[in-house]
RNA sequence: GCCCCGUUCGUCUAGAGGCCCAGGACACCGCCCUCUCAAGGCGGAGAUCAUCGGUUCGAAUCCGAUACGGGGUACCA
């Protein structure tokens, strides 16, 4: 690295607004922030953006905490932790807003507006008739006078942005150059009729206020970047850099939203998923390592990642492909780390019989919530037979008896100490004696043992239970065959 | 309607003028390994690089138009 190529960290931010739990795309923009903070050594901060006392849900504030914490994306200032810019929700930094806004009015870059929202829809419903791009007609900017009498009086008013003339443009850290016509940009509202900031006017306020580097987004915002330029310009801050990320869709190929049925993030780990493998399958939307590996930990990412590596086009989050990545990533945790996670799907087990357990279940499960499953008749018992064709096909009735024969013998007489090897050996002679493949034949011992055809390994499954009840299931099993 | 963003195998993507009659991953199929099922290894199938037209000796890569998809157009964020 040269002198001077050294790059101060970036400080970023994830400004959520509490009005329903986080699904998988805006989580994945909360992920680019953070990677984006780590990847540079900056810092990550979370804000509240709680501006709109319409759409509050109550509660939802502290899932959004608990989700960002399940997924380890840590903040370094923001709620619960504080930070020299305290406080970090929206709605207890009103006067900072109102501040501002006298300003812009100052310096005629903001005028009021008593406008009716019936007479805006109406002004719209023309625009639209006609052809026109719908926007404010600045009828307000041209009766100032009246305005400030009727506000005087009483009248409930919102303040405007008024746009100036020329263009706005801006290089955007994903998709290059982006220019837009002032004239297409509306006289945004900066100030609601309740005293309450717009986005537009908090989110500028806020991003300057707390030294916001890189503001990383999703796409959605690219129309509203130029008014809040305008904003940055009018009241002389420098703005930060702007990087729009691609929306997630969902398999139906539409925008993930709570109304579709997007899930809550946190339903992810009722379905047995890994926030490490979550993590990896949202930064592969949009975002790819350049090389062909795409395996990674949280800390792999963090060493790799780079926004200028993000792909602008909007990407289907692919449960096949999570579930392969979550399989992945159980496989790489250590035995012991396996055995925690798996503490709230095997609630009735000990965390000696999980680690036990974890060889027999690693290479058999996409995700936790299949344990139970492949443990059920280690755990709960030989289910009840059913279907289970007995003896399985390609395998006589004589050998399946010799074999279970065999086998009760040979766990009797502390067989099980045995290594698999000697094991499967000794009874695959008893097979091959009568010309049944040890394929096949073994089949009737997994009926025997889980009473399925096939399961976890068989010796290791007979070890687990127990000489006792390996050979009280063999003799069932034979039991069955006279029958 | 108006404005903006986007468009490579079913999905996620690599690709920044010749290395690409396009590479990887998931899913799918086959083989190997093997006490079953998996996991793993190997191989296969799968994309006229949205379309059309330019620029160029040469284009997935540059330019333009069109189509399609997405987003915005609120006193929501």
């Amino acid at each position: 690295m040269e002198i001077g190529d050294r790059r101060p960290g970036w400080r970023t931010r994830f400004a959520p607004s509490p009005t329903g739990a986080l699904h998988a795309g805006s989580v994945r923009t909360a992920l680019f922030n953070w990677l984006a903070a780590r990847a540079t050594g900056g810092s990550f901060l979370l804000r509240v953006e709680d501006t709109d006392q319409g759409r509050y849900h109550p509660g939802s504030e502290l899932q959004i905490l608990e989700s960002l914490r399940w997924l380890g994306l840590d903040w370094d200032e923001g709620p619960e932790v504080g930070g020299p810019h305290d406080p970090y929700v929206q709605s207890l930094r009103t006067d900072l807003y109102r501040l501002e806004a006298d300003r812009l009015v100052e310096i005629g870059a903001a005028y009021w507006c008593t406008c009716t929202p019936a007479r805006l829809e109406q002004m719209r419903a023309g625009q639209r008739a006609a052809g026109r791009p719908t926007r404010y007609d600045r009828r307000c900017l041209e009766r100032r006078e009246e305005v400030a009498a009727e506000i005087e009086a009483g009248a409930p008013a919102v303040l405007r942005q008024l746009i100036p003339r020329g263009r706005t443009e801006w290089e955007d850290l994903i998709r290059g150059p982006i220019a837009f016509d002032n004239a297409e940009i509306d006289d945004q509202v900066l100030l609601k009729g309740d005293g309450y900031p717009t986005y537009h006017l908090a989110n500028v306020v806020d991003d300057h206020a707390m030294e916001i580097s890189h503001v990383i987004r999703a796409e959605e915002w690219i129309p509203s970047t130029p008014k809040h330029l305008c904003l940055y310009r009018a009241l002389g801050w420098e703005p930060p850099r702007f990087a729009h990320v691609p929306v997630v869709l969902g398999e139906d190929g539409q925008k993930l939203s709570k109304r579709r049925g997007a899930r809550d993030i946190l339903q992810y780990r009722e379905l047995g998923y890994l926030p490490s493998a979550l993590v990896n399958a949202m930064a592969l939307l949009g975002w790819s390592s350049g090389t062909e590996e795409e395996v990674f930990t949280v800390e792999e990412l963090v060493a790799r990642f780079s926004l200028d590596r993000v792909h602008p086009a909007p990407a289907v989050l692919d449960g096949r492909r999570l579930d392969a990545l979550n399989g992945l990533h159980i496989r790489r945790l250590a035995p012991a780390e396996l055995a925690e996670e798996l503490e709230p799907w095997l609630p009735q087990t000990t965390g000696e019989q999980r680690l036990a357990l974890v060889p027999m279940l690693r290479e058999r499960m996409n995700r936790l919530d299949e344990a139970p499953r492949l443990a059920s008749a280690l755990l709960d018992g030989l289910p009840t037979a059913g279907e289970v064709q007995f003896p399985p096909k390609k395998v006589d009735a004589a050998t399946a008896a010799a074999l279970l024969d065999a086998a009760v013998g040979l766990v009797e007489e502390g067989g099980l100490e045995e290594p698999d090897d000697e094991l499967v050996r000794r009874l695959g002679a008893v097979l091959e004696d009568r010309g049944v493949k040890r394929g096949d034949g073994f089949r009737v011992l997994y009926i025997a043992i889980l009473g399925a055809p096939a399961g976890v390994p068989v010796f290791q499954a007979m070890r687990f239970i127990g000489a006792e009840a390996s050979a009280a299931r063999l003799r069932a099993a034979r039991e069955r065959l006279d029958r």
